[in-house]
DNA sequence: GCTGGCACTCGCTATACTTGACTGCCAACG
DNA sequence: CGTTGGCAGTCAAGTATAGCGAGTGCCAGC
């Protein structure tokens, strides 16, 4: 179907496309790449690239620019060929020691929006996957106490309890030792269905279960906040957001989060990279973005690094970028 | 200097300003408001306000716009005869009950950014500033422990602290009871001086200074991040940022945080709601834009809660909205 | 001091025209 | 048969011009 110079023409245009944003003609490919042959022959082949789907002209006289089956071919060769790595040092500079982990993807997050110009996104690791270390429950104040939870990957959620009646430490002690020989190296996730068995065991005693509720709840909710974003800026900054209306719905769909969630966490658990473009996106807002991403860390402590953009970014960087990033991550986590 | 019916063209131009997004001549003010007197009449009052300061005339033909000075004196008017308050149904049935402070806010400023199509910023209240209730050490692993530190006010910081040399629980307790011992009841801003005299007390013990240093660093970070913002895509609605050139830079100052938490610190522990109109504001990137912010909770538990929007926002409705969830906030929290 | 009226200003919109960057097609060439 | 140069055709974007209308400032009269 793409014979060898075809496939050539068609990566020089998506090159010149993420460069200028505008419409290329067989003249400017002619001029800039090294085709071997005469724009007339260049038109030939973008005619029968465009019947075939790679490409489309916003209006008759214009030049041509990708359709997301152009990207998707483009990149499929990027991919296959082996994208040049980026230079480490450039990247890892960009990330300084940070002494905790929720720094050190935010500053990883920056580095990568700095990177390649998108907005990068990180998706920490599930904390309901992770298996249960340790819970203390800390008191407070004689009506409430304060639940730490701390998983085997060293990730900490906590939650403050409002007790029913007055509590001795003690006696949380006690509740803190029950919750322990129950729940001691068990995924997270798997506490609710643990807690029937629990509560049997302690069936006089009320507030064992009100603080497995509490825990699953802080779980849930914790769950929900794995999601970083930085760099709408740059975002802005693209010539297709000039108009502010193009950016809104985009905007909204990112500070919704749970969606973006969704969207990455394809992503999760897979060692390859993942990039969708446009209109593979199951949702509508994100038919003109791109996202380029790829798990980090190992094991059940793994999430997610990468970056959106419009299609027009330019993935060679952007997966060079994601993938060293996500290297640093890994590394850092261990 | 401003008569009264000179106040009231002033007040009628600036509602309709703030409506409309457009600027405003003698005509239209005549219509719409009873202004009792003829658009001739309203023009010569127009051309005085011009004068002292409080329009402008984008051009000749056009109608008039408030200057910062021309809103100033609207709000000061709007505070000295009390804004109406809204009806706290209306907004205190957005703030459903969170379970957690952390999701408090964020409903809050989700109900806020939606009563008032502004940018809803959230200044979580200081840890530094909260005196010290206790603190723990949990041991994760030999060689590493997790410190949570619980304030009096029930804020919770904690950190992973990777120990030198293998540690046992018992060793961690000892520490944790030195700790207690110094730090008790002492506001977290007060560990610096106090750790020196721990040091002294615990010479050969090189396990108090790093945890000492940890903790330190642990609240100078949460106290970094406790800026939390919702609501650009309802700028970005907003007529004046129509452009995304316009928008850029501001939120490029939205994400720094750092900028935003110094603009809205000075509202911390001022009852009086704070209203800062364009150039009122130090920073040139809120130029056009202005703040309004109050203190919420009380004592050392204070933070800020406000919404950022162009000047030409609805300074009324912002007022009372802002001053109702900060109540709100108040009384979630005690 | 207020008002109606009039002349004036000037941004906005619509229209018409020009320009230039493309393409598609075709005939000729190796 | 693939490649090439050339030519006619298309259409967005830029430029110039004219007319409209919203709004002002000023002035004379009440």
């Amino acid at each position: 179907m793409l014979n060898e110079r075809r496939r050539r023409v068609l990566q020089a245009l998506v090159e010149e496309y993420i460069a200028s944003a505008t419409p290329v003609g067989s003249k400017t490919l002619v001029n800039r790449y090294e085709l071997g042959c005469s724009p007339a022959t260049v038109r030939n082949e973008l005619s029968i690239l465009e019947e075939t789907g790679f490409l489309v002209q916003p209006h008759v006289s214009a030049g041509r620019m990708p359709t997301d089956t152009g990207y998707r071919s483009f990149v499929d060769d990027l991919i296959e060929k082996g994208s040049p790595a980026l230079q480490g040092s450039q990247a890892t500079s960009l990330m300084h020691k940070a002494s905790e982990v929720d720094e050190l993807m935010r500053e990883t997050s920056v580095a990568l929006t700095r990177l390649t110009d998108c907005l990068a996104v990180v998706l920490s690791p599930s904390v309901s996957l992770a298996r249960v270390k340790r819970i203390d429950l800390l008191s407070m104040t004689p009506h409430r106490a304060l639940m730490v939870l701390i998983t085997e990957s060293g990730q900490v959620v906590n939650r403050s309890i409002e007790l029913a009646e007055e509590t001795a430490p003690e006696r949380l002690r006690e509740v803190e030792q029950a919750l322990n020989a129950a729940f001691d190296s068990k995924r997270a996730a798997d506490i609710r269905p643990l807690r029937v068995a629990l509560e049997a065991a302690h069936e006089r005693d009320l507030l064992v279960p009100r603080v497995v509720d509490e825990i699953l709840d802080a779980l849930a909710e914790a769950d929900r906040d794995r999601l970083y974003h930085v760099g709408i800026p740059a975002l802005l900054a693209q010539p297709e957001f000039h108009d502010a209306a193009q950016a809104r719905p985009l905007i909204e769909f990112l500070e919704d989060g749970i969606s973006v969630l969704e969207a990455l966490s394809d992503a999760l658990g897979n060692r390859e990279l993942m990039v969708r473009i446009g209109h593979e996106n199951r949702r509508a807002e994100l038919g003109n973005m791109s996202i380029v991403a790829v798990n980090y860390g190992v094991g059940s402590a793994d999430g997610v690094v990468g970056v959106i953009g419009p299609t027009r970014m330019d993935y060679s960087r952007a997966m060079a970028a994601v993938r060293v990033i996500a290297d640093g991550l890994s590394e850092a986590l261990t």
